[in-house]
DNA sequence: GGTAGGATGGGCT
DNA sequence: GCCCATCCTACCC
């Protein structure tokens, strides 16, 4: 496996971390994806952020030290996947919005078993925490740490790509911004 | 091919 | 009480 993505990868701006994890290896137990479709969110500014009110019981772990996890409950039924980027004291994020499936898919069709091809076990924020076996459990994990539950790695035989940059999907305020990049072309990518 | 609406519960006003 | 960074099914071309 690749090395894993160091601290100081996610202690810059969400956009630039959010540009930078597209094609990276992300790792959950026996399985891993390749990230090929993200959006940011930002510490300020940005009105459709859960940061944006400030801390709560939710939203400290945005505020906290870049590189951890923060996975949230949504519609009754789902959770999401974010990185945490930006120094400690400000806030933040990179949704992760779809994966290439790499490894364990057996185990991935199992958690997805209504998914008809290979493109659709991760192809969706909701849709990739269940086939990857990412919960609530896992917020605020560090994602540095050798040996945890959920590592970032380098790919260490990435091509090249082109990236596509959009507004971000589902969300009613701050919706102008161009916050959604995802890999030109690939299959695998929630809307293309 | 497309879209409208339901499921389902935590967070916040 | 309303909103929500979603997904799936049913139904209609």
């Amino acid at each position: 496996m690749p090395p894993i993505l160091p601290r100081k990868f996610y202690a810059r701006d969400p956009v630039s971390v959010a540009q930078d994890l597209l094609g990276k290896l992300l790792v959950s137990g026996q399985t891993t994806g390749r990230i090929v479709e993200v959006e940011a969110y930002l510490g300020t500014g940005d009105q459709a952020a859960h940061s944006a009110r400030g801390i709560t019981d939710r939203t400290r772990v945005i505020f906290g030290p870049p590189g951890h996890a923060y996975v949230y409950f949504i519609y009754g039924m789902y959770e999401c996947l974010n990185i945490v980027t930006s120094p400690a004291g400000t806030a933040g994020c990179v949704l992760i919005r779809a994966l290439e499936p790499i490894a364990g898919i057996d185990l991935m069709r199992e958690r997805r078993p209504r998914a008809k091809r290979i493109e659709d076990l991760a192809n969706g924020p909701g849709k990739l925490t269940l086939a990857m076996g990412i919960d609530r459990s896992r917020n605020g994990a560090d994602l540095t740490r050798r040996a945890g539950p959920l590592t970032v790695h380098n790919a260490s035989t990435a091509l090249p790509f082109d990236i596509v940059t959009t507004t971000r999907i589902g969300i009613g305020v701050s919706a102008e911004l161009p916050l959604r990049f995802y890999i030109a072309g690939n299959s695998c990518v929630s809307v293309p």
